[in-house]
DNA sequence: CATAACCCGAACACTAGTGTTCGGATTATG
DNA sequence: CATAATCCGAACACTAGTGTTCGGGTTATG
């Protein structure tokens, strides 16, 4: 078994009450705490220190630790995090009853906004996780892309000559790329989205 | 000035001799050993301690650090003669005559080959230098991709609703993202070149 | 209001890497 | 063959981070 895969429960926490009772609120309010603070702190600098994060969230070295072993495990739980609430932010909308071309412009749109929040991440993920892993994590929600994207095959409006796979990549690639660009400044913010669906719709085929 | 600079002269070596006499014939063959220990050694592992870099050329420690300064130092090095070496395969294919279609084609062709050799280097130069660093480094080779785009669009065979930078973007990270997908086991390495080439013409709007 | 759960700072041991210095052995080069 | 350039291993000092332990304080919860 090559690929890394931890416990992968829920949000981890590690301290264990007495296996009867449940976890005590303020605990819930640390780890939250935390989790939100290692999201910004990762996002801006993949070098920040333990200490530095408990800092960031306002929290005692020690508790950090008490909550999540190490700093791996500590960034694997806010990928899980944050795809979680990126999961549920793209919601149920890809109904089988819109046509392609909107699922897809809804898909792309909500993505992006998404990924405002979440992109600064991914270097430091990548960095510390590992590609592999990384991409374990967009798993779940790319799986919504490759939907759309076979439904779309089936009823010949995306093109059907490259392998499926390949064009959930190049989605997913360009996605972030974007978000680098306008990151880097190179890339006006406000016609961002617009340039992506762009892209994408006439990349996956998507007649005009 | 946020940028870093450093150098940049050829690939830096440090000592200095004798202000007349040039450098020795075994220094040479050590830096070229290093670099391309180095080469491969951050392309399998981005952790590799410098310790490591030295075992892996055959060099001592002391040597490898009286080339190269630091880690950042070394890796940057190694970037430029990456680069250096594959601007150089790149020839001068940008010849006005040859059809913009037919000059993609040639281009994406070399760049594929010669990130098959290089390719594993980016993630770890991301980590190390950043990605604008990158970018810099690679901002000369991308030129020709601009330069070859720019003519497209005069002659009417690229695409002119999207940010020329933008189109150079998605050059740049979908000919990775392959590399990428070709590491990770889910793109055949046989067909990959023609994928990227349909991709990438399809992308640019080049009429089919 | 009792108590288990939790938080916290301080201190400690440990690790791994970095960068430097020293002195002696090699070796290219003229 | 003389000598300056280079290589090399060993040892050292330094840094920064990791993960743990301890004991006393605080607070949620039933």
């Amino acid at each position: 078994m090559p690929t890394t895969h931890k416990d992968a429960g829920a949000d981890s926490p590690v301290r264990n009450p007495s296996p009867g009772s449940r976890r005590r609120a303020d605990a819930e309010r640390s780890v939250t705490a935390i989790l939100d603070a290692a999201l910004t702190a990762f996002g801006e600098n993949p070098e920040v220190s333990m200490t530095g994060i408990a800092r960031a969230a306002g929290v005692g070295r020690v508790t950090l630790y008490s909550h999540f072993p190490s700093r791996e495990d500590l960034l694997d739980a806010v990928m899980t995090h944050a795809v979680q609430e990126a999961n549920a932010a793209l919601g149920a909308e890809s109904s089988p009853e819109i046509p392609v071309r909107e699922a897809l412009e809804m898909l792309i749109g909500s993505s992006w906004r998404i990924l405002s929040r979440y992109g600064r991440l991914q270097p430091t993920a990548l960095r510390i996780l590992g590609p592999e892993r990384v991409r374990e994590h967009h798993d779940q929600p790319l799986v919504r892309v490759r939907d759309i994207i076979v439904r779309g095959r089936r009823e010949g409006v995306i093109r059907d000559d490259l392998p499926e796979s390949w064009l959930v990549t190049v989605f997913y690639s360009l996605l972030h790329a974007a978000a680098l660009e306008v990151d880097a400044g190179r890339l006006p913010a406000e016609t961002a989205a617009d340039t992506l669906t762009t892209t994408l719709l006439s990349t996956l085929g998507v007649s005009t």
